[in-house]
DNA sequence: TGCCAATGTTAACACCGTTAACTTATAGCG
DNA sequence: CGCTATAAGTTAACGGTGTTAACATTGGCA
């Protein structure tokens, strides 16, 4: 019932990968569920056998957003905590650079109030879970300092949200001139939350 | 010719004002021209005299909004550089917080790209501008680290502004349980900004 | 006073999301 | 193997949208 082809193979297969390429070109509010039939070659009303309705085709696209974000920080390797954090930072942002209109999509805010669509907030959270681990880590080793994890993880996720959500938008001019203003933003709170025993002896580890 | 009442009065700024109430109450999805010319009492097409498409009008709220911003974060007190600092990323975020419709079509992005619509940008420019003079006195001050200052403004919009949209999209679960955490995040940025001739001096100066 | 330009009007086009009512083809079962 | 329930598609239609064209009206000014 699910795998077997019925009169156009699966179409909700067919529809999501098509709305996931338009957004991903054009944004979300270029999809149209009309036009998505057409392209298709399929009746529109036909799509409503799949999703109920257009929000929910953006929820899962949205669903899948979070799904390539977390796959993404999840290649992140473990080594070192400084390195980890900077380096899960630096993914973070570069997903939302390569695909900026699905991060748009995940972030709007305006396409779907949390705790509508509740797969749609699992994904969400499943990602941000990704980020949440590597600073409890860090924490756990003894790099940061003791400081309340929720406060850490959101401290760090506000950081790369808003850098990936100002640059994506062009709202920092010299974004361009300044390709490590990411590793830069990053290291600069790291000063912050590292514990003062590690201070000064890992600066520049990074560069040998 | 703009000043005394036509027809209708200036509706302009009658329209000006009902969208910008309906985007503050239901976002800007909730906008409809057509809705908006009949709750004025005109035809739809009237509204074409004064904005050029619809963009153009949820631009011009936009730029309200970016105002908006600007005033309450001129209202912050150049007092000393880190109550100044916290004072005014405290201001951004609380803003967001309470027009949380406004702000996401400040940032939406999706509305419309920088370049388009220079008034926006230069709106938001100003905004932007009155935190980065509020980095540079504390840094020039030689509170904060010698660091570059793009930088440091660019990590600290980064920060306020990812907080910003976090919150107000439910993203941070325990927001509600946790009042301080715009504090306790600016606080910890903080830490690694200032210079070490500060350290460990005026931690508590905000609490006599 | 008479004209011009600003400001409004109605009619219409081409979309859109969505629902109702109907048709078709498939899967599973007696 | 044939029948039937149902999943998956169809067309027609409703109400809504942004936007444009063509026309009407009004007010300020020469």
């Amino acid at each position: 019932m699910a795998r077997t082809a019925y009169h156009h193979g699966d179409l909700q297969q067919q529809v999501h990968d098509q709305a996931l390429a338009v957004v991903r070109e054009h944004g979300d509010s270029a999809i149209s569920l009309r036009a998505l039939a057409k392209q298709i070659g399929v009746s529109a009303p036909a799509l409503y056998r799949h999703f109920a309705d257009r929000e929910s085709l953006l929820a899962e696209l949205a669903i899948s957003g979070f799904e390539a974000l977390r796959q993404r920080l999840l290649q992140v390797k473990h080594t070192p905590p400084r390195q980890a954090l900077i380096g899960i930072g630096l993914a973070y942002v570069r997903f939302a650079q390569d695909e900026p209109n699905l991060y748009r999509l995940m972030f709007g805010g305006q396409v779907l109030p949390r705790g509508v669509h509740p797969r749609l907030d699992d994904a969400g959270k499943a990602a941000f879970q990704v980020l949440e681990d590597t600073v409890e880590r860090a924490r756990h080793s003894g790099y940061l300092k003791p400081m309340p994890l929720a406060l850490m993880t959101a401290t760090a996720w506000s950081l790369v949200h808003g850098l990936s959500q100002l640059t994506i938008d062009g709202h920092l001019p010299n974004a361009d001139a300044e390709p490590h203003l990411a590793e830069g933003i990053t290291s600069l709170l790291l000063e912050g939350a590292i514990a003062d025993t590690n201070r000064a002896t890992d600066n520049n580890e990074d560069s040998p």
